[in-house]
Parts: C-alpha cells; structure tokens; sequence
DNA sequence: TTGGTGACGGTAT
DNA sequence: TATACCGCCACCA
C-alpha cells in the first residue's frame, strides 16, 4: 500500500467518521470531497470501513447493498435516522460532507 | 498494454 | 416504480 493510499484511505474514513448519528452521506459526495471516484470510495470502505460508521455512506437513492442493508437498518433505528421504504429518506437524513448543514460560519 | 471488476451515479427504457 | 446501460476511477491478472 502506497502513503498516497494509506493517505486517501484515511482521508475517507476520516470524513464518514464526521458524519453525525442520526444523519447520512453518499459515495459520491464523499468523493466530491476526497477525490477519486464514488467506486473508489467504496472499495475503501469495503476494506477499511470496518472501523468506522460505515452504515451512515449509502448510495445516491440512500439504499446500501442488500447484504448490509438488514444491519444497517438496525443502526438507523438506535439513532433515529428518518428512513422510507426503499431505505433512508435521503431528503431528510442527507448530510453533506462539504457543507455541513451548520452552515453558520457567518451572519 | 488490455480487459475485467466493483459497498457508485445518472439517464434512458 | 423497476431495469438496463453507459460513464467513471483505480486496481489487478
């Protein structure tokens, strides 16, 4: 593994462990902010998201693979995470990672 | 070097 | 609403 790796790979579960219980954020804007690819992004936390809140990184329609899905779901309902049928209501739960919804960084 | 692949995204049917 | 396809980026045989 290459230190640019190890750096991209840190710098993704970095960013998913700022996102807040409760709230969700997809591969593609986690790679709006890292860099790369959606796919990338993935690969990454297929690897290393073991050690991170990896239920809280869904795709753009806020499902996860059906594999992940039934666990996941269990940690949306300890935290609360607005859901809809086909998996988390994106429209409430989103959370982007480039700008917080606390975008109270001036008046 | 080439082709195939994947915890993806978006558009077309 | 559910499927199919194509585009994308990096990794690997």
């Amino acid at each position: 593994m290459t230190p640019d790796q190890e750096e991209y790979v840190e710098r993704v579960l970095t960013l998913v462990e700022g996102v807040p219980p409760g709230r969700v954020t997809t591969y593609g804007a986690v790679a709006a902010v890292v860099g790369g690819g959606p796919r990338r992004v993935g690969t990454v936390m297929s690897l290393h998201g073991g050690g991170v809140p990896w239920w809280r990184v869904v795709r753009a329609d806020g499902s996860l693979p059906p594999s992940h899905d039934e666990r996941a779901r269990e940690h949306y309902l300890d935290e609360g995470t607005p859901l809809r049928r086909a998996g988390v209501d994106m429209a409430g739960a989103f959370w982007d990672p480039g700008e917080p919804d606390d975008h109270r960084q001036g008046p």
